[in-house]
DNA sequence: ATTACAAATGCACAAGCTTCTCATTTCCAC
DNA sequence: GTGGAAATGAGAAGCTTGTGCATTTGTAAT
């Protein structure tokens, strides 16, 4: 009966197994269960304490040191972003291929995602004339969000 | 004799401690050290780890508690800035009184200075459009200076 | 100058986030 | 199925930043 028992990742017809498998890395349950949350998560933007969370409310027996190691060996391999909005800690997305940036609201944590083809261009020119061979940046922008959206002013 | 001894403030013809009286703090001696220090270092940019090193090396005897703390009250004052490039800890720089953002060198660390009106104004749009009341931004754009000018790349 | 008291400091300690250590377990090529 | 490298879990440790409290310092009024 074992002949024809699928292999877990094909029985769910999960992508991000191979997604693992291309950056080199050991196809675990850990790293599986933690790229599941990433893509099912309803916050787009989760720090690590969120995803172990996340893993205890799904019963998975799962460490916080895994937690943080697998998400950095994630950002590595490009499959995740990791960004350090304001407030020290780090929050980290899947990495969907299109580059964006963000606009936090300093009250309830919102977070909602913009792009500026304009201001892209513009980061170019000046890293040009300064010389600098440009690797990456890091725009957000700190608001207060519709007070009739925003969860954290009901007054 | 003492009849004329000018006041310390006055004699070493500094400004900097009318601006701590103006924040509504009393002038002692930390406070007047770590001003002179963020003055006058060669980096503009500088962690509270650096300022206390600073402090050392002159010979003060100033806790590290006492320089995070007066670092916040002065950021709470508007007298410095605090920003948070990427590695996790803060870096504080002088309030000049102009508002600009910055470009990192991932290999040395050096920090320069940018200004564009352009990004500034498309991030004002952007807020509006997204209905959020703008509060502050950070840009930083992170990349690799000139070979011929970066002390962490002579081979 | 002395006094008087709130404010600030230094030290030790603690919190919060992240990383490391290492014994044990898991994946996977054979 | 087995072997062995890779990965994990639990806890300790590290790093930056903040706090509690006894002591010192700055300030303004004597
Ligand atoms: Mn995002
Ligand atoms: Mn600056
Ligand atoms: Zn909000
Ligand atoms: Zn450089």
């Amino acid at each position: 009966m074992a002949r024809f028992t699928p292999r877990q990742d094909e029985q769910e017809g999960l992508v991000e197994n191979q997604d693992i498998r291309k950056a080199g890395l050991k196809v675990t349950l850990p790293r599986v269960k933690i790229l599941e949350i990433l893509e099912n998560s309803e916050a787009r933007h989760v720090s690590a304490e969120d995803v172990y969370k996340q893993l205890l409310a799904n019963d998975e027996e799962i460490g916080l040191a895994t937690v943080y190691r697998v998400l950095t060996q994630f950002e590595g391999a490009g499959l995740v972003e990791r960004h350090q909005f304001d407030g020290g800690h780090s929050v980290f997305e899947l990495n969907r291929g299109t580059h964006h940036d963000h606009i936090v609201c300093i009250r309830c944590g919102k977070v909602e995602e913009f792009v500026d083809e304009s201001i892209e261009k513009r980061q170019r020119e000046i890293a040009t004339e300064k010389g600098f061979e440009i690797a990456d940046h890091s725009l957000v922008i700190y608001g207060e969000c519709k007070k009739e959206n925003c969860p954290n002013l009901k007054e």
